[in-house]
DNA sequence: ATAAAATATCACCACATGCTGATATACTGA
DNA sequence: TCAGTATATCAGCATGTGGTGATATTTTAT
């Protein structure tokens, strides 16, 4: 693939990262985990607000991690690839070794629950 | 593994991800992709500044990502599982799939390059 | 044609994040 | 002990980021 030269590789890789690093769109990523789902059931499957959740999919389709596909009224969205699900199957693998250390981590706080 | 109650799987996945999802600290586990490193090598490999790599170094073992070994007045790091190299390396490879649409993404642009 | 429903976009705000420069700490060798 | 080197921490700043409420757009049904 013809690359830019002056973008590194690395701020792609951590762009695509960044997709999944979000609470609200790796909610999203996980709900569509089990199949195609419309703007409206991703709403309910993640309690996200609509807009909110309208933007993060805008996000995630435009980083290549979602497919749009407007269906009449509704549009459905669905992963791109099956490497999207296995990056979240191997995460979770990964957690399992790791949670108490990110439970822990200080660096990135956001409101918890509690 | 016992997870304390209202915090959601999901939280601690993204910012699992998280880790990986800043040119600074993915570069600093790719670096660490060959083998263990000092403070030293990794700020002369990344080109980081030392404050700067020493922080993003903390973070990234505070969330479990990689190991802290001191030695005398070294410190060396290094990946904690291989896990971490694997999502690297699938990352990788869904870059490759999808890296037209990340590079077009509007939603996250650190001044790149130019 | 009009109303209602589904989705997208916009302006705005609060906050987290990453960076830098200065400084503190820890260890080693002479 | 003292100087030098390696690493960590701190205060402060600029900016990116995610959220909300209001509104625009598109599509279907009557």
């Amino acid at each position: 693939m013809l690359m830019t030269p002056g973008i590194k590789i690395d701020t792609l890789k951590a762009k695509l990262f960044r997709g999944f690093a979000d609470p609200s769109r790796l909610g999203i990523l996980e709900a569509l985990r089990y199949g195609p789902l419309t703007v409206g059931e991703i709403v309910a499957a993640t309690g996200l607000s609509q807009p909110n959740a309208s933007n993060h999919l805008s996000c995630l389709a435009d980083c290549g991690l979602v497919l749009r596909e407007p269906r009449g009224r509704f549009v459905s969205y669905r992963l791109t690839d099956e490497r999207v699900a296995a990056l979240l199957a191997l995460a979770e693998e990964l957690l399992g070794e790791v949670a108490k250390g990110v439970y822990e981590c200080v660096h990135y706080n956001p409101t918890e629950g509690e």
